[in-house]
DNA sequence: CAGTGAGCGAGCTTCCGCTTGACTT
């Protein structure tokens, strides 16, 4: 008989654990929530004071009935998930559905895993917190009731499937408000001088910069024209220490920004190779909002510090975490073994792992200490001053260890390197001055990681939802990663050099942007509508002032479906009078004006597939009417800034682009997007073409591309049995027999050798087990 | 796969937070 049964939330933990704690223990996992409201159904029953009606899923059933069998077998039951709300309601709920005796169940929390935390919580349980498990019922119904019943609105007044919710909504407002701000920003020009000198040594060079910028190229001229006889003296010399701090060790949002910065990884990917990690038991929990090492992690890094770099590099230093919201049920994201330096893995999960290690030591160890010296240089007759600024790195600190990435994609700051010696009152002789002008920067597109850092800021979401819900906010078409092409700019560029002033005129590209998050007219449509109707739940400050009202239940201060009663009875009737509006057109909807040819109206909105085209008004009333016409917007237009002219273009399509060995291309826009079709067989157009000016030759071009490709595409064919092919796909090769594909085991290491007999036998072999289950494909 | 789409029709879509597999054409 099992004595003890100890349940937490992860199968990593529970392994660790069962170490821990020798024979008389079992340890089983969760894996999570394993009971919550229905997917497909409301399930707050309103008029039963919010009654929430929980149910298990489908796939957490196993695992439910394995739990309930051995909790039967043991005489104690420990749960031991998180300490946080959530932690909080899964062992209520794990209580509730195994049915637990109270008197041989109780409720235990650790912050670290080690033997003495682990057995230090035996010996002091509690029961379950039902406040804290009352905050979260209140968080689920709310979350549900704003969700399920926004929604459906944008169902009837935008488009089918679309989404709104407490979090991805905001998302979308930070994303669509941001563009809007740079639509509307207009850069000023000003003019940076820098000017080369002479030390009185006549072979060195120092370069300063002036100490304002000038406005205009008037001024700056002016400028230039009275350093033609000015003198340059050194009038200050000042030297100050600058000190450097680590960061904080690693949370999942700023893992997430670090590993973009300098790995150039998707905030999703990352939290795939950070759970490799974990599972392999090489770092911490990777989904926290943590910034606190456990007392052996701080041991630990202090031993490897002082034996690597010694004692002057080390520094006790203890992080307390600023996020608003922060739950810290678990550590700071860090090595599980900080000398464990190698490890095994993949490249990307070794890259990620030295990022996490370095960056958990770094955190320990003793500021960098710098020496700025400034050089400040008279010009005879002007107020402005030139000043050279040089920085020495007095003591490298943790520096030599870890140097946290930064987000200016915009002009880099330049490295302050070394100055050379110069001593007070030294004549200058001026070399060249070059006034160059300057424009401020709009402000920046998101990032994935970027906006994960403003979402934490704004404390909405969660460690374990930053991933996928930038995922949602992408699916819904809200907001597209995308690139922006940059446009020319010209800018003056002003010398004074020997005497002579010279004045050129550069061009260069500004504002172009790579892999960046930008608004749909889907997400701009959707967002504009609920600011419209339901600007309380989109307000910044939305999910601060709820947790408020949370933490207050969770103190016994509140009653949680008061807290619920209060919100739904100003939301709700918002719900009924939004969808009560009849509008007689679509939300977003313009009008562009008529067709010169037919002078029937051109409209444009968002359709059930996407932002449309229509020529002609609907005539409900009148069947025989002519129906009207619709045509898809194409890459990079937009319903809010389409004119006339290029929506009647669109109508043209489908047109015809040439001919080829006597068969007419054809171009046009499908449900797939725009593709030219030739022979009777489709081909995609590009991102970088266009269907409506797509030529001949550039049709022609695709249309050999895609053969060759698809000559790539077979790897090997077979005399005797024409149906079965051996096929390069994109999870590599593959077979094909009959219309059906198969997997080619691994065993196999040539798939190019294979024998018409060994194909058959993958093929048979594969037709005993089940189908494999199709994926549902959306129809209409 | 594909010249889609204005409304009699039938039913579906959706939230946020916990956690991992199953499975890939």
């Amino acid at each position: 008989m099992q004595k003890n049964l100890v349940i937490v939330e992860s199968p990593a933990k529970a392994k660790t654990l069962e170490k821990f704690l020798g024979k008389d223990f079992k340890v089983m996992s969760s894996y999570g929530h394993i009971r919550d409201l229905k997917t497909k159904e409301f399930s707050v029953d309103i008029a039963n004071n919010y009654k929430p009606e929980y149910v298990v899923p489908d796939d957490k059933k196993k695992i439910v009935s394995e739990l309930k069998s051995e909790a039967k077998k043991a005489e104690t039951v420990w749960l031991a998930s998180d300490e946080d709300r959530e932690g909080e309601a899964i062992s209520w709920h794990l209580a509730e559905v195994l049915k637990l005796n109270p008197e041989k169940t109780k409720r235990i929390v650790f912050h670290e895993i080690t033997k003495n935390a682990i057995l230090h919580a035996i010996e002091t349980p509690r029961h379950i917190d039902v406040n804290l498990v009352n905050a979260q019922q209140a968080r689920r119904v709310l979350d549900r009731i704003v969700g399920f019943e926004l929604s459906p609105i944008l169902w009837r007044k935008v488009k089918p499937a679309l989404s709104a919710g407490r979090v991805q909504s905001v998302a979308v407002r930070l994303i669509v408000e941001r563009e809007r701000e740079i639509n509307a920003f207009v850069s000023e020009a000003s003019f940076r001088v820098i000017a080369e000198f002479v030390l009185p040594d006549g072979a060195t060079l120092l370069k300063a910069e002036l100490n304002k910028r000038l406005k205009t190229k008037e001024e700056a001229t002016q400028f230039l024209e009275a350093c033609k006889k000015a003198t340059f003296t050194i009038d200050d010399i000042s030297t100050k220490p600058v000190k450097k701090t680590p960061a904080a060790p690693f949370t999942t949002s700023t893992l997430q920004q670090e590993a973009a910065r300098k790995l150039g990884y998707s905030v999703s990917q990352t939290m795939m190779l950070a759970q490799r990690l974990y599972e392999s038991g090489l770092i911490t929990y990777m989904r926290t909002d943590s910034v606190n090492l456990s007392d052996l992690a701080l041991g630990t890094a202090k031993e490897a510090i002082l034996e690597n770099y010694g004692e002057k590099y080390y520094k006790f230093r203890k992080y307390s975490t600023k996020t608003k919201g922060a739950q810290e049920a678990h550590e700071a994201i860090r090595p599980t073994y900080i000398n464990n330096e190698d490890i095994t893995g993949t490249a990307q999960e070794k890259r990620l792992y030295e990022l996490i290690r370095k960056r958990t030591i770094a955190s320990q160890m003793a500021d960098a200490e710098l020496e700025r010296t400034t050089i400040s240089i008279d010009i005879s007759g002007l107020k402005e001053k030139f000043a050279a600024v040089g920085e020495v790195l007095v003591f490298d600190g943790f520096l030599q260890v870890y140097r946290e990435g930064t987000d200016d994609d915009g002009e880099k700051e330049q490295e302050n390197g070394l100055l050379p010696p110069v001593s007070l009152n030294d004549a200058l002789k001026l070399q060249e001055t070059v006034a160059t002008e300057r424009f401020t920067q709009r402000p920046p597109r998101y990032t994935e990681a970027s906006l994960v850092r403003r979402l934490e800021e704004l404390g909405i979401g969660r460690p374990s939802t930053y991933a996928p819900t930038i995922q949602t906010i992408q699916n819904r078409e809200y907001v597209e990663k995308g690139d922006k092409e940059g446009v020319g700019r010209e800018y003056t560029v002003i010398t004074l050099s020997e005497g002579k002033i010279t004045e050129i005129s550069k061009t260069e590209i500004a504002g172009a942007d790579r892999n960046k998050l930008i608004p749909t007219d889907i997400g701009i449509v959707v967002n504009d509508f609920l600011m419209e109707y339901f600007p309380d739940v989109l307000d910044y400050n939305f999910t601060a002032s709820v947790e408020k009202e949370f933490d207050a239940v969770a103190e016994g201060g509140m009653i949680w479906t008061d807290a619920i009663g209060r919100f739904y009875n100003v939301f709700h009737p918002i719900v009924e009078k939004t969808s009560a509006v009849r509008t007689e057109h679509k939300v977003g909807e313009r009008e562009l004006g008529a067709d010169p040819v037919s002078g029937k109206p051109v409209f444009v909105k968002i359709g059930r597939f996407g932002p449309v085209v229509q020529l002609g008004a609907a005539n409900p009333d009148d069947k025989n009417a002519p129906k009207p016409q619709f045509a898809s917007l194409i890459k990079g237009q937009s319903i809010e800034t389409i004119t006339l002219e290029e929506a009647l273009k669109l109508f043209e399509l489908p047109r015809t682009a040439g001919e080829f060995e006597g068969k007419e291309i054809v171009a046009g826009i499908g449900r797939f997007g725009p593709f030219i079709r030739h022979d009777g067989k489709f081909i995609p157009i590009p991102k970088n073409l266009n269907p409506l000016t797509i030529s001949e030759e550039e049709s022609v071009e695709l249309i050999k591309d895609k053969r060759t490709k698809e000559a790539q595409r077979s790897i090997k064919k077979f005399e005797e049995e024409p149906e079965m092919e051996i096929l390069n796909g994109r999870f590599g090769p593959y077979i094909s027999y009959k219309k059906k594909n198969y997997k080619i085991p691994k065993t196999v290491k040539e798939p190019k050798e294979l024998t018409l007999e060994e194909a058959m036998k993958i093929v048979n072999e594969a037709g005993e087990k089940p189908a494999t289950k199709k994926r549902a494909v959306k129809k209409k």
